[in-house]
DNA sequence: CGAGGCCTTGACCGCGGTCAATGCCCGTGG
DNA sequence: CCACGGGCATTGACCGCGGTCAAGGCCTCG
């Protein structure tokens, strides 16, 4: 397993290093290549997966063939569909690597018994979730309101590390815009800072 | 306190009668009246509300003054400003009323005295977030991917209790979109089903 | 060096937003 | 009991943002 999730749960999660000793057969540790897919859409999702190095996505592909991206994993973030993974369904979602990465695969129910065996953790759990949840409110709120180029804006402050690793086209998969309009809000971007002077730098 | 609220933490979140008496003080019971706001923004919110009776709704206000519902909470529904409460920041949401409603006030910090005091009740409350996460993730993939009629259709198909008891202008905005663009969408449907004959009853 | 993936550009078009007017329902008060 | 008023839903005319389609350029990698 790698020092990185250790890290996490110790330091985050304030785990002990007993507890998490005792839990080792449920996670594992994996390399994945660039495009690799850890779920695909039908399958029943078996794990949670924390990302140590490199980043995940979560898709959907709607009938008629478009992608549409309900969360980027980069490191230190968790993903997994938990329709499928606590409802025992299969899965509408695909996760796949955006590059190669370095996964921990926690079995399900892994978070659960750490819970049970350090209760305190629970706190840190909700938490966690709690967070989640505010993002996803707020993204909500953004997709309800914002135009494309608000949504770009947005997106820019909130993952300012996201832009450079990530194609474009799935940015704007996450927006919900196409790449040919993504392409023209930044065009606009770029034409207004210079006018305004390159007080870009 | 309500007896619904009671019935809840006691059978779906399996909490002893005793451990809920300790934290008596930490809840309480109020009417209130159609419209009425429990949080504006700008607030903080010191509190989740848990709905015995009626609905409430959270939404946002944009800039150019557009109203944006980011949850409806009807009966056994908790809503809350999760950034607001726990990061003790002014909040950018209002949580109102739509109908007269009987709602529990649970001050911060009450669910995790609960399971503080019994944290067998962490597994419950882990997935009532789960679910709550995985309702979200399914909205924003609606919103990206979904036309106004797909997104009406799947409204109506998740909450069909609420379309009688909550405004269309209010659906609409849930939805993203106009109210006139949501009066459009439910003709063709009265069409549609017109002509395919009444095998709606 | 070739091929394929990604980004950009331009022309066109349609969904859904905007604005304004009308209708409907219902609660309130004279 | 009726008249009035205000909130909500609907309709129509118009328009613009962003989607679609097709083409071209560029970079990377085999």
């Amino acid at each position: 397993m790698g020092n990185v999730f250790r890290d996490y749960l110790q330091n985050i999660m304030e785990l002990p290093a007993e507890t998490l000793d005792i839990c080792q057969d449920m996670v594992s540790y994996h390399s994945v290549k660039k495009s690799e897919f850890l779920l695909s859409s039908g399958n029943i999702g078996g794990y949670t997966y924390f990302v140590e190095k490199g980043i995940l996505r979560m898709y959907s592909l709607s009938t008629c063939g478009k992608e549409h991206i309900v969360q980027f994993a980069p490191e230190r973030w968790m993903v997994t569909d938990r329709r499928s993974t606590y409802m025992n369904e299969p899965s509408v979602y695909y996760i796949q690597a955006v590059e190669k990465s370095e996964v921990v695969f926690l079995q399900r129910g892994f978070l659960e018994k750490i819970t049970s065996l350090h209760p305190q953790t629970s706190t840190k759990l909700l938490f966690y979730l709690q967070r989640n949840i505010m993002l996803m409110q707020h993204r909500i709120n953004m997709l309800l309101g914002g135009t494309a180029e608000e949504r770009y804006l947005e997106f820019l402050k909130q993952y300012p590390q996201l832009i450079s690793r990530v194609p474009l086209y799935m940015i704007a998969s996450y927006l919900g815009i196409t790449p040919e309009s993504l392409s023209r809000v930044r065009r606009f971007e770029s034409m207004r800072s210079a006018l305004l002077g390159k007080s870009n730098t």
